[in-house]
DNA sequence: CCAGACGTTGTT
DNA sequence: GTCTGG
DNA sequence: CCAGACGTTGTT
DNA sequence: GTCTGG
């Protein structure tokens, strides 16, 4: 799945690979991005923005907010039909910026942290949706990341990642105006050998341990039962 | 019909 | 064990 | 995703 | 808003 990312990128990498796209925020970069936190997204309806969201999808019709926080992740598989993203996946999808994204590997009892990224560019760029939601009279913006069956590359680590748009065509696609099987199609088009991985600190697991730290291998730890 | 959920992951 | 907050 | 709380009363 | 369960 994806529960946690990383996105700390310049302003210029982001600007040169997105045709100088406008920047209404505050420039905030982080290598421990965790659900319910702000993050930066570029909406299918503002394709030359980048917008900072909150990360766990509230869908328009929550009169409370009492989803707040859980759908932070939307499985690819029969998403069209979820009360929650039929609509978000037809009418409301968005690019999710960041550099990498983190998986915890089960050891026995034990977990271990990976960061994983594309092998031949430092922006990863995953497939969201969003959604609007009206909180006493404000006008809410929060975002999910689709998830897929992982890749070979990954699978040794988990059996589900988020789904990574690897080329500017896909990117593209996705904020246009396509039909479902279309989007379906995107949905499934990574290819093998795309990303690599290394194991990181478990100092992430702290949500406020936000530190360059994150970004930098650590050894892995001989397996005893192989 | 109304009430209540609406999600993912992993584990049993 | 399960929920909430980050 | 992980970490940390998980409760009440009354007082500051 | 829309689906499922009773």
């Amino acid at each position: 799945m994806c529960g946690r990312y990383s996105f700390a990128l310049s302003e210029g990498q982001v600007k040169e690979h997105f045709n100088n796209v406008e920047i209404a925020h505050l420039w905030r970069t982080s290598y421990n991005i965790a659900p319910t936190q702000h993050a930066f997204v570029i909406t299918n309806d503002q394709p030359q923005k980048l917008q900072y969201l909150a990360w766990g999808l509230v869908p328009y019709w929550s009169n409370d907010g009492k989803n707040k926080g859980k759908l932070i992740n939307a499985r690819m598989e029969g998403i069209e039909s979820r009360p929650s993203f039929r609509m978000p996946i037809r009418e409301k999808r968005c690019l999710v910026l960041a550099d990498s994204y983190y998986e915890w590997k089960q050891y026995g009892t034990q977990k271990r942290p990976y960061r994983i990224m594309l092998n031949n560019q430092p922006l990863m760029v995953m497939a969201g949706i969003w959604d609007a939601w009206n909180q006493g009279g404000y006008l809410v913006k929060t975002f999910s990341i689709i998830t897929a069956p992982s890749s070979p590359d990954v699978a040794h680590i988990h059996s589900r990642m988020p789904v990574i748009l690897d080329t500017k065509e896909k990117q593209a696609a996705w904020l246009g105006n396509i039909n479902l099987s279309e989007i379906k199609r995107i949905l499934g088009s990574l290819e093998a050998n795309r990303l690599k991985s290394y194991p990181v600190s478990a100092k992430i697991n702290s949500t406020s341990y936000d530190e360059p730290e994150n970004h930098v291998e650590v050894p892995e730890i001989p397996d005893l039962f192989s």
